[in-house]
DNA sequence: TACTGATCATTC
DNA sequence: GAATGATCAGTA
């Protein structure tokens, strides 16, 4: 088991590395993983909620941390783990990355951070069904997935209206109806959080830091 | 049950 | 504070 066990914690050289990794998780309960990497297993994910994704990203090796680039760098791959329901469904919006609001003249859609984490994802899902205790609880079968050019052109109009928006200082009329597939919804420590932004006539100000999230409509279909 | 707005842990 | 990892929890 222990040879077994070497080969990860380790930046994976290839996407099929990383894949095969990835594929060792599929059936195995986050006490088992947990087990290997020494650590212990949250009863529930109240005051825990990224534990799941930090729990893969060590298993698999990822090494951007706290970078706004994809998971594993030099192959460029975003990893997102994602919570299925009881039908097999994701049960939340998937996180992407923080919304820009300072220095976002002329920022292109391929150059943006959503496109580069999203140009290339490994979905690992697991278990959510809350009715199933934290350490029994299962990773899936992982998939490598690229948006087709459909999906692609679908994110990128959101991407470009919401940009827009906030580019004309629009942000604090941004709510999460907009954006079909996309959407921006807060992300802070709490709603009294302030980030820095900008007025449309550069003025500077502050704002609710706030995130891209995908829209579980978006995300049920590349499980489908 | 789905959705929106709010929140929690960690690192630098 | 700003970035990462997300899920919680109230209500429509």
């Amino acid at each position: 088991m222990d040879k077994i066990i070497s080969d990860f914690n380790q930046p994976p050289k290839t996407e099929q590395q990383l894949l095969q990794n990835a594929e060792q998780l599929a059936g195995m309960t986050f006490q088992q993983v947990a087990k290997q990497l020494a650590l212990n297993v949250p009863q529930d994910q109240k005051r825990h909620k990224g534990w799941v994704g930090e729990l893969a990203e060590k298993f698999l090796g990822a090494t951007a941390s706290t970078l706004a680039e994809p998971d594993f760098q030099h192959i460029g791959v975003e990893l997102k783990t994602i919570p299925l329901n009881k039908h097999g469904r994701p049960a939340e919006s998937t996180y992407v990355s923080t919304v820009p609001m300072t220095n976002i003249a002329g920022l292109r859609w391929q150059d943006s951070i959503v496109c580069k984490k999203l140009s290339r994802v490994l979905w690992l899902p697991i278990e959510a069904d809350k009715v199933i205790a934290m350490d029994a609880r299962r990773f899936g079968s992982a998939t490598l997935w690229s948006p087709t050019p459909t999906q692609e052109a679908m994110l990128r109009a959101d991407w470009e209206e919401l940009m827009e928006m906030i580019a004309t200082g629009e942000i604090d009329k941004i709510s999460s109806t907009h954006g079909q597939h996309l959407q921006i919804r807060p992300k802070a420590a709490n709603a009294r959080s302030l980030g820095r932004a900008h007025t449309a006539d550069g003025d500077p100000t502050s704002t609710l830091p706030r995130g891209f999230y995908l829209r579980t409509s978006f995300t049920k279909t590349i499980f489908e």
